[in-house]
DNA sequence: CTGTTAGCGCATTCAA
DNA sequence: TTGAATGCGCTAACAG
């Protein structure tokens, strides 16, 4: 079944008694060469099926026209759109992608990278574990002179290029609905305390309710591992407060879908004992029942999208001097009733 | 910030004033080096941060330890584990996965296939597009020696390597569940006509409908072309009915959630009223109230594992005589009382 | 033990 | 108008 190895500029050369350097050019229509022997190798190449070999081409221009992306997990919605909008964007630039989960595991996503690096990418988009907290492999990048550009999750320094979501805004907004809808007993469920998504969440959700005139109830916050059990902890600290909330803002759609799972089997009716307002707009809850009043959307493929701009700036034109914080504001979507 | 370009063995080579075959073998324990070389070498190599170009290797060895999956969409439940899977495969293997997504469309399909050929990747593991029927592409891959593995959506013909679900299993437990539960007026809401998956759904509707001595009434097979519009003039067809169903199996869990919220709509009472069962098992049914009684598991990622050992075999073993039609069947799963 | 050479597929500079 | 030679980074066969 070996198929006779495929063509190469080479083979073609010597069935034609030419050289190499004319089949070449005469493929992409040199004009110094002449128009009988350009027709001859074009009629050849056709035959055999030649097609120019680009990793020949790649490696001689010393790029690879591949760009590394690493996200926590496919499963969840936001990224799944994120790397669509990558993707799109890679495409137009006729760049490829090349795919890793991190599953929000430190090792996992350093092993990752490490991949991406041998390899050569021309550059990498990361948006980072939930877990990481080692951040050398930056170093290590910018020595490899390949760039990264972070997007939703990215490390805590100002060296580095990013796209992020403004949380206060969506927060704000969630806040001022709760406060118009007559609550003034609301919780959050952040995630974990080492994110800087969690400490902006709970910034902007202090600044939120003393802008509303809400007191301000340290008793409220929670953390969360993002896992269902210390989804489920949290909510059943929650409720078991002597004055237990009426509203909640979760970190995400995953906690929210777990803690309203909880809080049924409670006993709890969603909407009406107790209610919720969730960060990342999942796109199914419009089919389902009891869903939260509404959702934060922080635009995922909007970021991913800006982020692979910048990095094919960044690679294409070897510009340095690209914007490098960029921060989308985030959304309060209303939820239509069920 | 140009950071000095990347060490290469010649650069080393030059700075120890050695040949890069001597600093090659060195930094490879090859025993015929001194000893004392080999700790110069290694020691500069060190410093330098030298890493192999695998890229060069690669194409030395005319290989690219690159595959390429091409899957309709990762939004899909079943598709992001399907990937999960390959990616780990991979992963042990020391390749890389080249992603694209075809969203079901033909021509954006056979536009990443053409990419990732003319980047050599090493194989590809495919799931083909709902509305892709020019198989052509496969021939030209055989010519370009890229083995291709088909999972889950595969082409009706005989001389490519394919790994399916068995549909019919599930189905038929499916309406023995019905069945058992007093349903005699069973419907089907089928996927697009011309899907090998969707004959294989009918088949198998019918022989079920028959072994349990359930009268086949051809009213009751519908067709949607997936699209949310589709699905509901589906629903609303059935519902239309005279005799209307008061089972339902649909083609998959989003055609489910479409249908239902349409039906709720229409003023029937889920899981009383009309009863579901669909096909893929989708994985948050657990955090929803109304859900079907059960949905069909096709094991997606199992499935993907399976495709890229194969892919692998044919890859690294140059096997031509791997399994080349295997077969698992799918599975009712019962989901639990909300 | 170490160096020289050739070659993977292609583009390109320099010569003819 | 065409060809020969070179090199991208690396490996390996062949010489010393």
């Amino acid at each position: 079944m070996k198929q006779g190895q495929v063509p190469t500029l080479k083979e073609i050369a010597k069935r034609l008694k030419l050289s190499t350097s004319t089949v070449s050019r005469a493929l992409k229509d040199h004009p110094s060469i002449g128009l009988v022997t350009t027709m001859r190798v074009k009629k050849l190449a056709e035959e055999l099926n030649y097609e120019p070999n680009s990793r020949a081409i790649f490696f001689k221009q010393q790029k690879t026209f591949t760009i590394g992306v690493v996200l926590p997990s496919l499963s969840e919605a936001f990224f799944s759109t994120a790397i669509s909008a990558i993707e799109n964007k890679a495409n137009e630039e006729n760049y490829t992608v090349i795919l890793g989960q991190s599953l929000d595991d430190e090792i996992r996503e350093l092993k990752i990278l490490e991949t991406l690096k041998k390899h050569r990418v021309d550059g990498v988009i990361l948006s980072v574990s939930k877990n990481t907290t080692n951040f050398d492999f930056i170093e290590s990048f910018q020595k490899a002179n390949i760039p990264i550009v972070f997007f939703d999750c990215v490390p805590d320094r100002e060296d580095v290029h990013r796209i992020v979501a403004n949380l206060e805004t969506g927060m704000l907004e969630a806040i001022s609905t709760f406060v118009s809808c007559g609550h003034n007993r609301i919780a959050l469920i952040n995630g974990p305390g080492n994110l800087l998504a969690s400490k902006e969440r709970e910034e902007a959700f202090i600044k939120g309710l003393k802008t509303n005139g809400v007191k301000v109830n340290k008793e409220y916050i929670f953390h969360t591992d993002l896992s269902e059990k210390g989804n489920q902890e949290a909510m059943l600290e929650l409720i078991s407060l002597a004055e237990r909330p009426s509203a909640i803002i979760c970190f995400s759609d995953y906690v929210t879908l777990d803690v309203m799972k909880f809080a049924k089997e409670k006993g709890l009716v969603i909407n009406q004992d107790i209610f919720f307002i969730s960060f990342a707009n999942f796109p199914i809850w419009d089919h389902i029942e009891n869903k939260p009043m509404a959702s934060i959307e922080q635009f995922p493929g909007k970021q991913a999208e800006k982020a692979a701009e910048i990095l094919f700036d960044l690679v294409n034109k070897g510009k340095t001097e690209t914007e490098s914080y960029i921060i989308y504001p985030s959304r309060l979507i209303h939820l239509d009733k069920p």
